[in-house]
This record gives C-alpha cells, sequence and structure tokens, in this order.
DNA sequence: GCTTGACCTGGAGCTAACTCCAGGTGCTAT
DNA sequence: ATAGCACCTGGAGTTAGCTCCAGGTCAAGC
C-alpha cells in the first residue's frame, strides 16, 4: 500500500506519516526498487495505533520509546507494560480534569441563558468569572 | 495581590501571567505608582478562570476574544455564550474521544498481563498493534 | 520521447504557548 | 548609602509537532 492510501486511510498527512517515520516512530517501511515505500498490514495497524494515541495527546517521544522496545521483542514487556500504565494514569487525569471544566462550562452556558431570559425581564446582574463551583 | 503571590495562588508561572496580560487575555492590571501589578480579586479569579479553561486545552485567542467581550459589557452576552458552546462541544468529542483511547489502554495494559502471565506457562503469543476493539 | 503525477530526500519554516534574558527601577533592611 | 531582592520591559529563544519546499527519480500515458 502506497503512502497516500494510507494517509487517506488513516486521516493523517504524507508529511506526517514520513515524519513519524524520520523520528522513529514508524518503523522503517519496506521500499520497493524504486525506494517507494509500500506499508504492509502491519505497518498500517501501527500508523492507526499512533493516530489513536497521538489524538490523545500522548507524545511522540514516549510513542517512540514503546515502538523501540516493541521491536526488540518479548524481553520487554514489562517496560512497554509501564509505559502504557503510566500514560494511562495521565490520561486518566487529564479526562477527569477535562471533565470537570466541562461541567464548569455547562454551568456558565446555562448561566447566561438564565441571564439573557433575566435581562428581557429587567433582573439583576450576576457575577463574571465565578469558578467556585468547580 | 502582587504578582509572585498571584502566581503561587494559581500555579501558573510569573511569566505565564504577565504574557497573558501582554496578550490581552488578561485585561491591563492595576499598577501601583511604582508600576507594579497589584492584582484584585477579579483579577485573581480571571486568573483561575483562565487556567481551568486552558488546562482543558482551550486556545489562547479563543479565550481572548471571550475575554475581549466580557469587557464591552452586557450586549456581547450572546456571543459569548455561542463562543463557551463551541467549546463545550469540542472538549465533549475530545473527552469521549480519550476515553475510548483510555480504554484501549486498559485493555492492552490487560492484555500484556495475561502475556505476561503466559508467557510463564509457555502458551502461544498474541498479535501486538491491535486497535479493533476500539 | 516527452510530459505528468506520485513519490523521494534533506532541510527550512511555521504555530502555539510559553520561557528566558538583559538591562533597568525601586523598596527595605543593614 | 548600599546591597539585595522583587519587580518591570521589550525582545529573543525554546519546544513540540508538524508542514512546506526545492530539487530529483521514476513509471505510465499520449
Amino acid at each position: 500500500m502506497k503512502i497516500a492510501e494510507v494517509s487517506e486511510l488513516s486521516g493523517l498527512s504524507i508529511d506526517t506519516l514520513r515524519y513519524y517515520e524520520r523520528v522513529g516512530l514508524l518503523p522503517p517501511v519496506h521500499r520497493n526498487d524504486s525506494g517507494i515505500r509500500d506499508f504492509d498490514e502491519l505497518d498500517v495497524r501501527r500508523v492507526q495505533f499512533i493516530k489513536c494515541m497521538r489524538q490523545a495527546g500522548i507524545p511522540v517521544d514516549v510513542l517512540t520509546e514503546y515502538m523501540r522496545l516493541a521491536l526488540i521483542g518479548d524481553e520487554t514487556f514489562e517496560a512497554r507494560k509501564n509505559i502504557l500504565e503510566e500514560q494511562r494514569d495521565l490520561l486518566a487525569a487529564q479526562i477527569a480534569e477535562m471533565q470537570s471544566t466541562l461541567d464548569l462550562l455547562n454551568y456558565k452556558i446555562n448561566f447566561y441563558e438564565e441571564r439573557l431570559a433575566a435581562v428581557e425581564k429587567n433582573l439583576s446582574p450576576m457575577e463574571e468569572f465565578d469558578v467556585t463551583t468547580q
């Protein structure tokens, strides 16, 4: 599979795919006689995995290290598991934080709605930058 | 309240606070006769609000626009509400995506655990970059 | 056999969001 | 009165993660 197809399929730009290979996040992809990349099924699955992790904000260098270990073999299982656990914990914390910000946003939006309604009825104004509800 | 205290209190660096004022995210803070910033209660609440939104990944320029509107007055209510709604929707989508990545991470960690156990019993290996469980 | 389009490379450029620095001012305690 | 510390400014530097570019190769269609 050529790079354009993988790009199409994954939603990552061609440049990004090449960049990932350059920095070692994607192991060297097999080339044909003209030097053109030919992604196999495993490569594509790796791309999809990377895309997923990147979207969640896991840094490239962490994933690169993970990939480096994965290529070594079974003796790096424990190390890889540790990386994933660490990232999972970070991610969980981030989700919790974002969830509480989401709640705050909803609270504020609701406040705006009420206040817009109140304005029509000429009621008293309320406070703007109230974050006490976090 | 001086900038060091606000920094301490908010967890944002002094440089970041000054940067926020520079780019208009934080409206000009009152200065004493020597030109030194003296944050009042409203400033501090704004800082806390900004910190919360920034942690959730809402861009500085979006927040700057929001702040600009907030300073104009009540006639920008609708516009501000629209900004918040848009950011809320983006945030909700991001959280959902991260949650599914979190699930995948847990699945993989679990897989590692089982495989580590299996290795001790000499069972057959399984596939590495499986994202089909998304 | 020439043009076109997809691919290649190394390296430069870009954006967001800080972060740091040099050089300067002004309380405050010795 | 002077040393030290917190503050100030404008501007430069940094980091992550791409993104773009110039210049080149190659296979296919007209």
